[in-house]
DNA sequence: GAGTGGTCTAGACCACCTT
DNA sequence: AGGTGGTCTAGACCACTCA
């Protein structure tokens, strides 16, 4: 009946089986982008294993970008992953609009706060501790994508928390503050969401995710912003194009 | 001191309690890089709870990157991740070595094949369809960490397989057929490693990984290289750093 | 309030790695 | 051969979302 190696396809898992067949719906379009699926005790119902087996055939799916879960709610088919350049200095307001999608974002919490030694380094020998960090969510149509972790030396921003910060916080830096980036760092490396990230975007813990960190320093070598940007994994494609000096 | 439920520790999920704990023992050095970690069942009667929730504890931290399973063997605390710079031009052997870890790559296939119009279309108009195919797994410490599939026009490097490519791809496509690169377009995304990649690497399907795809084009504007690379995520960091022109 | 996923238990057998 | 992880079952209760 089941696994007999010799000429058979049950040699496959049980929870592979339903992953291709879900994945094969998703291409084909039986089950569209955004779609909600169908729940867990359905699978169950219909193809007659665990319900932990069937969890297991999701997370596949999950950890490969093809679904997503809102907590509690249920699983969805992921729209397409937007594409981020770092070597354009445009923000995500700008190159979210301009892939067609909608764009939003919420400060969540402006605080002056003593850093770390490790933060510290960032900014070099001169600074002053205590300074400002900027939590913000964003999202793309409606769809909470990252939480990003802003860290700002106040002697070059003072009083910030007093401009609108919803919107790019580079143009604030720029027109209010004669902030101008010149160098960028970027690291990335591939993460779970956890704990209160993983709050924050309304996943569950250990969610697949894209940790993104950007340093921006300007002509003088300050550095003006300290980012970390949480992303899920399956919302974000790097694209980075480059020539030969 | 910081959002307990009233004031019990109980909120927190038996998983996380056990991946606290394993992340605290990496952190502190009691469990140390390239360590094996006591077997599920050990946990299972060390903490009282099922296996089934010592497997989730241990999934949450191969999904963070901190530790990763040999198929069937175990367990194991994860090593540093070597950094990946795609501005600079140096290969994988070069860039490894540089970190003072042991590079090594094996030739798994080289193949003659017709590609699917996806493949052409990079390639341009004017190819041929049978291209090569080199597929390559490529070690750091012993520890296979990277699978790679790369396309290759024969027009351009006619009679490639007889060479060694065990070495630096893109030196023998420098020195030995004149291919110099002068312009690359890197896409990286977190991806799952399945089927037959998750195979090459020893590794469960499902395990988290990053897939780097490199284009390779030189000054006449002809693909030289299509390069899929599927990484274990908790291998690799990448960093870039970028001045404005 | 019905339904969803989130967590958890306590078993079982298998394929494979290790020694 | 013994131990490991891989897969699977058949339940259970809870926290939360949604209508």
């Amino acid at each position: 009946m089941f696994q007999t190696d010799s000429e058979n396809d049950s040699a496959e898992p049980h929870y592979l089986r339903l992953r291709n067949q879900i994945a094969n719906e998703i291409e084909a379009g039986i089950l569209s982008s955004g779609a909600r699926l169908p729940s867990e005790r359905k699978y169950h119902e219909l193809i007659g294993s665990a319900r932990g087996t069937v969890r297991e055939a999701l997370s596949q799916l999950e950890a490969e970008g093809l679904i997503y879960r809102k907590d509690r709610s249920g699983w969805y088919v992921s729209p397409k992953p937007v594409t981020y350049d770092p070597t354009r200095w445009s923000g995500f307001m700008t190159y979210v609009a301009e892939q067609g999608r909608l764009p939003a974002t919420e400060t969540l919490q402006v605080k002056t706060e003593k850093q770390p030694p490790a933060i510290l380094d960032i900014f070099g020998k001169g600074v002053r501790n205590p300074l400002y960090r900027v939590e913000r969510r964003r999202s793309i149509d409606e769809r909470p994508v990252l939480v990003e972790d802003i860290t700002i030396n106040p002697a070059l921003a003072p009083g910030l928390a007093r401009h609108n910060l919803n919107g790019s916080l580079s143009g604030v830096l720029r027109d209010v503050y004669g902030l101008v980036v010149t160098r960028n760092h970027v690291e990335m490396r591939a993460c779970a969401l956890v704990r209160h990230t993983a709050e924050c975007l309304g996943v569950k813990s250990g969610t697949p995710g894209l940790l993104v960190i950007r340093t921006s320093y300007d002509a003088r070598g300050r550095v003006i912003e300290y980012d970390q940007e949480y992303w899920c994994a399956n919302a974000i494609r790097i694209e980075v194009d480059l020539t030969v000096a």
